[in-house]
DNA sequence: CTGTAATATTTTGTACACAGAATTCATAGT
DNA sequence: ACTATGAATTCTGTGTACAAAATATTACAG
């Protein structure tokens, strides 16, 4: 058995956002370092440094003498992170090899067909969604794009649980995906960029219903 | 005298990227901890704390057990980051306020014109180019993406020192800024943008030329 | 009853201590 | 001379301790 040999400040961070989506922190209510550390069976060093790394890609906040907090949400938060993604995704995209794209596009069409169950657990749906993207950009080069989208992502994963309980916007987003796939099967990438920046933005419309306006 | 107020973290990794500019860490050699916050006078932990901010910004790399490194330069890193500053500062020139934009332009023309002597320090000059860029972006709103290109040149700094020295690199960059400018002054806001895409990819070329091939 | 000053409590930011992993060095065997 | 083995050393990763700042509480004056 291959026991977990890497920083602790990693798996807590991975924990972190595991409760996250969860649902279990509500956004703008401060941490607690001791009360935190404890729960989690850790000291309060590790935890900073996952803390810190949190608040580097903007998952939380910090202030002098004040700590960590989780940052509160926002619709002008929640735009700003999709046109940033929307960006560099499309931009990883042009960046992939075509034939490579060509290859991968039925996979990606089924993917995008056999969505889970509505009422399944959101973290479910949210995984598939993320497997999907994940497979799309998996032909990309440039890895330093990809480790930040990654972290781009990790800021958006305070809105993802905001998305629970209705069907219509997944089969919507399904059906975005077909058209993405698709048009990479025909091999026009040019099309399937501008489609998936719809898709985003019109996955940002869908989600911005949902967020209270502050 | 307003003593400084802020976390100890952030004054290190500030002063870091400084040192980093002057030069002084090679790429790829390991860092000793207990040497470098003696150095600066701190302790390791705040030390810590900002070489794990500097790893997800992308400057240093880490692995378990070996501590924290200057990730090492590459071309193809360098590639991948110039197209990625091309991308995000693109898209927040896109979606800057075209009025502010044409009222700034003539500010952003003669800061082009009048670029600092080529023998002055690296420092200056980089400082130079910096503010013209910051200028030219002040216009806008999405404060995530200001604040993520902020982070991405962090990443890039490694890479300037590698400037130093020649001049007609530095001529070009004013001509292609002048460029810019004088598009914004027209209100062509889609042909500037693609004229500060240009700058980027140029300035790339003109970089590579200089990155000893690994 | 409200606002303010003084005090107590909590919590962060930083320093320090220690165990264990990684590396270096030395020694022995082929 | 070279590889392998093991001891010694160095350094990181994590836990603990403490001082100062922030927050909460109490006491008091208007």
């Amino acid at each position: 058995m291959p026991i977990e040999r890497r920083p602790l400040r990693e798996q807590i961070r991975d924990e972190l956002l595991r409760r996250l989506d969860r649902g279990y922190f509500s956004a703008g209510t401060d941490i607690n370092e001791a009360a935190l550390a404890a729960d989690l069976g850790v000291s309060r060093t590790p935890l900073r440094e996952a803390l810190i790394t949190l608040a580097g890609e903007g998952v939380l906040e910090s202030s002098q003498g004040r700590g960590f907090r989780f940052a509160p949400v926002s619709r002008k938060e929640f735009r700003e992170l999709c046109e940033i993604v929307a960006a560099l995704e499309a931009l990883a995209l042009e960046g992939s090899d075509a034939a490579y794209l060509k290859k991968i596009a039925p996979e990606l069409l089924r993917l995008a067909r056999d969505f889970p169950d509505p009422v399944a657990e959101h973290q479910v749906i949210e995984r598939h969604d993320d497997e999907w993207h994940d497979l799309l950009l998996s032909g990309c080069r440039n890895e330093r794009l990809l480790d930040l989208i990654t972290s781009v992502k990790a800021g958006m994963r305070r809105y993802a649980h905001l998305l629970a309980g209705d069907d219509a916007p997944l089969e919507r987003e399904a059906d975005e995906h077909c058209r993405v796939a698709e048009l990479l099967m025909k091999g026009d990438l040019r099309a399937a960029t501008e489609a998936l920046r719809d898709n985003w933005v019109n996955g940002m419309a869908r989600m911005l219903s949902r967020i209270p306006v502050e």
